[in-house]
DNA sequence: ATATTTCATGCAGTGCGATGAATATAGTGT
DNA sequence: ACACTATATTCATCGCACTGCATGAAATAT
């Protein structure tokens, strides 16, 4: 693996240094989820949750996926995993009971 | 072991979220240094270096023991280290070479 | 086409971190 | 006591990230 500069490794810990961005990974480590999940999760204004998706998406560490009306994000960087598992013990089991009115979630 | 929540996660990437602070930080990592050596690898004033040493101390994340005139410090946060090694990959060899006109450095 | 739902974007206010300059403190030697 | 060196602290400025609010865009349904 090529070094990273601390620039580069410093603007890595950036992202990770929000606990809102914190408890989305955490939650996206679960498993994929759409933006409503993360908003009734989060509790939190649904454009609040937009924003801090877009920094995670414009740093590559999230992916988003339409299926609908809805997009379902997942991590794509396996850095970041790492730093999570390190920090925040291994991901919690994934998602089983309905959180959010998505056609997943509703068994639809 | 005990679960640590987003806020102080958060706070702990904060930490390592500087590329400054990154680099007195990986030096750290290959032995205990006084300012005088850092100011001297880093190429920046020396009130800036004591900025960012505060920060790292204040945080419990280093540590500094006085030796005369010079102040050594040296990393006290295992957790720190293991981020630095996921990130940074494994520490360098100890430093050699004297670097600054401090007493160790000048076999003294 | 209109309406509804889901998500994204733009903009503005505010506070905090980063950096520099000047000054203070602690230790050493005379 | 005085001077000198190493490090810390205080203060002030500046830019950027955070956050809220309002609006825009995409997909779906009627």
């Amino acid at each position: 693996m090529e070094s990273i500069s601390y620039k580069e490794a410093a603007a890595v810990f950036q992202l990770l240094s929000h606990p809102v961005r914190l408890h989305i990974l955490d939650e996206l480590r679960r498993g994929e989820a759409c933006v409503c999940h993360l908003q009734t999760i989060l509790q939190r204004p649904q454009a609040y949750v937009s924003q801090h998706l877009r920094v995670l998406r414009a740093a590559a560490v999230v992916e988003g996926q339409r299926n609908g009306l809805n997009i379902y994000y997942h991590i794509v960087d396996d850095r970041v995993l790492r730093l999570l598992a390190e920090l925040l013990g291994p991901a919690q089991d994934a998602r089983s009971v309905p959180i959010c009115p998505c056609p997943s979630c509703a068994g639809d």
